[in-house]
DNA sequence: GGATGGAATTTGTGATCACAAATTTGCATT
DNA sequence: AATGCAAATTTGTGATCACAAATTCCATCC
């Protein structure tokens, strides 16, 4: 068993898997529209690096589902229609409900003090309107859970579903918060893990998941465009295309 | 959506795609023993091509799984562990469920009968003892299923969970199908695709996966070492090692 | 005889180059 | 002003090279 599970092995420092974590984050952030087009040299500049770790890493997000090949061979962030959400939705309630099930049978007394933790975090960051905060420690919640279930290849393919939703969630994000979902569904899911009972486990996260995931389904269209029910800030259109904000490489 | 939602594109005429595929292939075939060790150079050898394209798909399947890579930076065909065996049956259990209720949904009259037609090939070549034509069918079964659900996501994580238990299906292919699996629950899958009954679709893919990863997990033990009930024919050692066959570039 | 240390070899990594396919640009024509 | 078409540019692909990390080999020593 390898040491890390997880694909963003702390523990490898070649250029290639920096340049991943760095467009795995910038992907998380949002910064990339739906159907942007990315190209490795513009990748590379940014970045600083060669065109050998661009290659390696965008191919490895494309084979991941993160971005998406083109048949004219270039590479772009693909568009979220309705059925992929529902799709996805779907593939997650599956393998997140499998993985509660799996950590309500393995988490040790510490995992299950960790998820508590970040599930109060999550309340309090709300309260506060911290949003940044807020989907960070969400998915801590959920990541603590799965990583709880001891299961590596069930993590890696469940971070990799992450992968696909994750732009998009960001991008809906004020309206995702308003959609009806408080803290109440995380305690009982706390509460089976607490009692090692992981049918209701599995069948709580799985509610959890669904009706998120349903209410941003119902936020997207047919062609691919993300209607948020009120205007974005700024900057950011619905629709193909706008500009690329640049991305840095983490610290090394 | 992209024409072909498999991951063995047959527009991509690129030198990666087609060292991926070759290695895909050699990998089913069983062609690399259990925690054997492959070499960047070796491959690039073999297939005639240079290191550049032979990076890019090796890459790729260790991001799929069905490779790993060492700390050492070394690429090894992963030992199979009881463990992992079980993990990789619930996944399966969980995703192929899940597919077999969508296809109950969506399946064509056409796509139904080709199902029925690979169900029907299995039994033939079973009959006649013809175990590569059986694994082949038995794949093509359950495939057309999955390609039926109309579901692309999901259709490239199960090919990818098929990469992982492949090589091993393989390698105990005799007992494999010594194991107490009949038609009768194929039989009983196709019967519920056709009356449209999801529910009892994705129930009887569950038990077919279940009991057959079931019967595989018993003979793995603990240490990564396969251990087939009747020793396997010829040149086929348990446990780490022994020489790779050569594999070659499928005909262009 | 087995352990040890350093040289020789193997092997993955990253940069660079040449090239062909795709895209964009710019100009001429209707 | 819209369209067609060729030149110019952009961009992905594959090969090659230099280099460092890892591994293997082999002589030496206790």
């Amino acid at each position: 068993m390898p040491r890390s599970p997880s694909t963003a092995d702390p523990a490898d420092t070649s250029l290639r898997q920096q340049v991943y974590v760095s467009l795995r984050e910038a992907l998380t952030a949002g910064r990339f529209a739906p159907g942007q087009k990315v190209t490795f040299r513009y990748v590379a500049g940014v970045l600083g690096v060669s065109l050998t770790p661009v290659r390696e890493a965008l191919r490895r997000l494309v084979a991941e589902g993160a971005f998406e090949m083109q048949p004219n061979r270039s590479v772009r962030l693909p568009l979220m229609t309705r059925a992929k959400v529902l799709e996805l939705r779907d593939m997650r309630m599956a393998l997140e409900g499998l993985a509660a099930e799996k950590a309500a049978l393995a988490a040790s007394r510490d995992q299950i003090a960790a998820i508590r933790r970040a599930a109060r975090e999550i309340v309090a960051a709300r309260s506060r309107g911290d949003g940044v905060t807020d989907r960070q420690k969400v998915r801590e919640f959920h990541f603590a859970i799965y990583a709880a279930a001891g299961q590596p290849t069930l993590l890696r393919v469940i971070e990799g579903l992450w992968l696909q939703t994750g732009p998009y969630m960001n991008l809906l994000y004020p309206d995702f918060v308003a959609s009806p979902r408080g803290p109440a569904g995380r305690l009982r899911i706390i509460e089976a893990l607490q009692a090692r009972d992981a049918a209701t486990a599995g069948r709580e996260m799985q509610q959890d998941i669904g009706r998120a995931l349903t209410y941003v389904a119902d936020l997207a269209d047919d062609t691919g465009n993300i209607a948020p029910a009120r205007p974005l800030p700024a900057r950011r259109r619905r629709g193909v295309a706008a500009g690329a904000d640049a991305f840095e490489l983490r610290a090394t």
